[in-house]
RNA sequence: CGGGGUGUAGCGCAGUCCGGUUAGCGUACCUGGUUUGGGACCAGGUGGUCGCAAGUUCGAAUCUUGCCACCCCGACCA
């Protein structure tokens, strides 16, 4: 073994780790906190944006970019925003360097500060808020449905690849709407958008809710999520939607003339998701051997290795697999032919292993003479000796049944490890076990603070849709009318 | 910011306690050859301001002092 993987028994945050770097998604940089995402990793992250973006275009929303810097005034206009992000903030203070007087390099020039400070934004409500304030002045205006992808700072005090660094990318949209009701619509519907792309594409099952009070994003009148639960029964927020009121419209005095000629303040709403999805997708699907990725997210779909010596067997193992590459290219399916002779079969078995590629072919000698080849599965790591006539048409079923098969997998897991605690001394007990817990909680801020303080577990959200039922919450045992999901969470 | 730990080749480490030839091992990398159905083998080779700075000493990776960086645990968080 070249690329030893801690296993997730040993070290689960060590395997994480392994596998970030090993599988050569990422890198760490110079930068403390800041993290280099890798071609690979980053070709996973194209995958995601390409597929997002696409279900933004056809909801009706529109790309475009606003300022990485914003004026520090801006961010202290929304009370509960400036609240929740001033500790976290990078500030530009000066605009010029000159060389040192001692000739040591380059100093930062007492001349050069800048009139007002600049924030590195970690999070642009403010400065797009700005911006909507001239935008808007009818209800013909609205809505405004506008999505930027973009890179954000928030200065973490500890971070982890993909998971939390202190620079990452991420899509922030920024819609304005003419009703209340219409913003809440709009919320919704991009939950839905993330829930069905986690779903469909990460393979990931998630539970969709609202955010109780204490974890709303700031200066949001309401917090919707998509939760999913990890390997080690840890809870991960996948994407959040934001209902904003009009918060950041008084803030910025973004008002409409309505069609009855009244001025009113428009209604917001904001919704991201982040290269910390590439985070989710290991921590949910990944093993012990490396990556195993959903087909329709993987960079590389099919590998073909050929087992034969340089010249004239791989020339004739080529010459087979040739017409079935350009069948799979025509079908929309990535695939390569590695016929790197420096590298031995057995190598690259385990190296495509690590990347987590869907399906591996392999053909030798003894399959050419047969007309036949080995296909192996990563998910299952199931391998199986397939007639290669007509093999086009089997991968594509394969890798549909891959797509499916990891999502049912991660499903099942997480289904079997949400459980009922009704009293708190289960709570206490079940919270020790990996996964989630489904309990009644008082709907009390201070009853959920303390919760966490003794366990470390939070609400991770109030699922949409949820169950009415009667009962009385774990800690407090004041009546409660519904269940919540609590559990330890990234 | 508090508690703990680590800095020696790209990566992983030994050597440091008890100062003494040319700083070593594994892996990776390069060259040549033999190999190729699960991480090949043989031979040869490249690569080091021992985190930085000062000090003690005939002599410092090793002892002293100061500084820096990173990691882990906690407070903060998508």
């Amino acid at each position: 073994m070249a690329k030893e993987i801690t296993t997730r028994v040993n070290d689960y945050s060590q395997w994480y780790n392994d596998l970030v770097i090993k599988g050569g998604l990422a890198d760490y940089s110079s930068v403390r906190g800041c993290m280099v995402i890798k071609p690979y990793g980053y070709a996973i992250w194209e995958n995601m944006q390409a597929a997002l973006d696409k279900m933004f275009k056809e909801t009706g929303h529109v790309n475009a970019y606003f300022p990485l810097f914003i004026p520090k005034s801006f961010l202290s206009k929304e009370a509960a925003h400036v609240e929740g992000f001033a500790k976290e903030c990078a500030v530009v203070t000066h605009y010029r360097l000159k060389n040192a007087p001692d000739g040591s390099g380059v100093i930062v020039d007492p001349d050069a500060k800048l009139e007002e400070e600049l924030i590195v934004r970690p999070t642009s409500e403010t400065i797009i808020w700005n911006s909507y304030k001239n935008w808007i002045q009818s209800y013909r205006d609205l809505p405004l449905l506008i999505n930027q992808w973009a890179n954000v700072v928030r200065w973490e005090m500890r971070t982890r690849l993909f998971l939390r660094t202190a620079e990452f990318l991420w899509q922030e949209g920024h819609t304005a709407h003419a009703t209340a009701q219409e913003a809440i619509e709009e919320t919704e519907k991009m939950l839905d958008v993330y829930a069905t792309f986690a779903e469909d594409y990460l393979a990931l099952p998630v539970i969709r809710g609202k955010k109780t009070a204490n974890e709303r994003f700031a200066g949001a009148l309401d917090t919707y999520c998509i939760e999913a639960m990890m390997q080690d029964g840890q809870a991960l927020q996948a994407g959040t939607s934001h209902f904003l009121g009009q918060n950041f419209a008084k803030a910025f005095d973004v008002q409409f003339l309505n069609k009855e000629g009244k001025q009113e303040f428009v209604w917001a709403t904001s919704w991201g998701v982040s290269t910390r999805l590439i985070g989710a997708l290991i921590m949910a699907h990944s093993d012990d051997d490396g990556l195993v990725l959903p087909p329709k997210l993987a960079p590389l779909q099919v590998v073909i290795v050929p087992i034969a010596k340089p010249g004239e067997e791989l020339n004739k193992i080529y010459e087979r697999v040739a017409p079935a590459i350009k069948e799979l290219k025509a079908k929309g399916i990535s695939v390569k032919f590695d016929d790197d002779d420096t590298k031995r079969p057995g190598f690259k078995f385990a190296e495509y292993e690590l990347k987590g590629v869907p399906v591996r072919l392999a053909m030798g000698m003894r399959d050419y003479d047969n007309g036949t080849v080995e296909v192996a599965r990563r998910d299952t790591k199931e391998k199986s000796v397939q007639q290669f006539e007509g093999i086009a048409a089997y991968i594509e079923n394969l890798l549909n049944d891959i797509q499916q098969n990891i999502y049912n997998k991660a499903k099942s897991f997480r289904d079997n490890n949400i459980r009922e605690a009704n009293s708190w001394s289960e709570f206490q007990q079940l919270i020790e076990q990996p996964g989630f817990i489904s309990a009644h909680w008082d709907g009390s801020p201070e009853t959920e603070e303390k919760i966490k303080e003794l366990t470390k577990a939070t609400i991770r959200c109030i699922p949409l849709n949820n169950k009415q039922e009667d009962g009385v919450c774990v800690l407090s045992g004041k009546p409660s009318k519904e269940r919540v999901i609590f559990a330890r969470a990234y």
